[in-house]
DNA sequence: ACGGTATTTCCAGAAATATCGAATGATTGG
DNA sequence: CCAATCATTCGATATTTCTGGAAATACCGT
């Protein structure tokens, strides 16, 4: 029902660039995924500014976290940006 | 080069509510476009206002513009899409 | 040139985002 | 329990984005 909106809140999650760096380093990663201290390492950003933008991409289902020990596993969500890329091309019907 | 940088604009430009309806009523729209005019009338939001979304989507190449007389059709610029999609999907090589 | 319609630019205030150091919380091994 | 490591939350600031009324501009027909 809210479609254009939960759209939107993935597409302006991947719109800022160091997110999008974060989430395309997830892909890099594979299956496997990476802690957060291993995407600290990558990206190279203090970890409060990383956590906030974690935050932002879990919270739009883009990313899945695992605890294992103590250390948090990051993964990119496929199915949730498959399903991003479907939505954002085919036509929609009217409404909003 | 600064290929993250571009998509994160267009993806960033698609990550507003506002601006994902307006690129969805030209999608919908098809090859015929819609003049601003007639956009507004769907997404009902002052002339300024759609004005400064439509530059920020004519900015990264989402929508295109001819004029006609006094009036400015708009048309989604489907290619682009498709190269945003595309590369959104895609397994980046490395770097940032 | 004038009047009218269509659209953009100017301006400004409110709201949201991004950033990051410091403090805090969580979890495990010893 | 303590220390150590990994990560998040707090607090504060700087920057950007969003919004829309008013004024300006663009284009046409007469």
């Amino acid at each position: 029902m809210d479609t254009t909106l939960s759209i939107a809140k993935r597409l302006e999650a991947l719109g800022n660039p160091t997110r999008l760096s974060i989430y395309r380093a997830l892909v890099r990663a594979g299956d496997g995924g990476l802690t957060v201290g291993a995407l600290q390492e990558r990206i190279r950003i203090p970890a409060s500014t990383l956590s906030h933008h974690l935050r932002a991409l879990v919270g739009v289902a883009l990313v899945t976290q695992e605890r294992q020990g103590t250390t948090l596993i990051c993964r990119a969500n496929y199915p949730v940006m498959n399903g991003l890329v479907v939505s954002a091309v085919s036509i929609p019907p009217s409404s909003p």
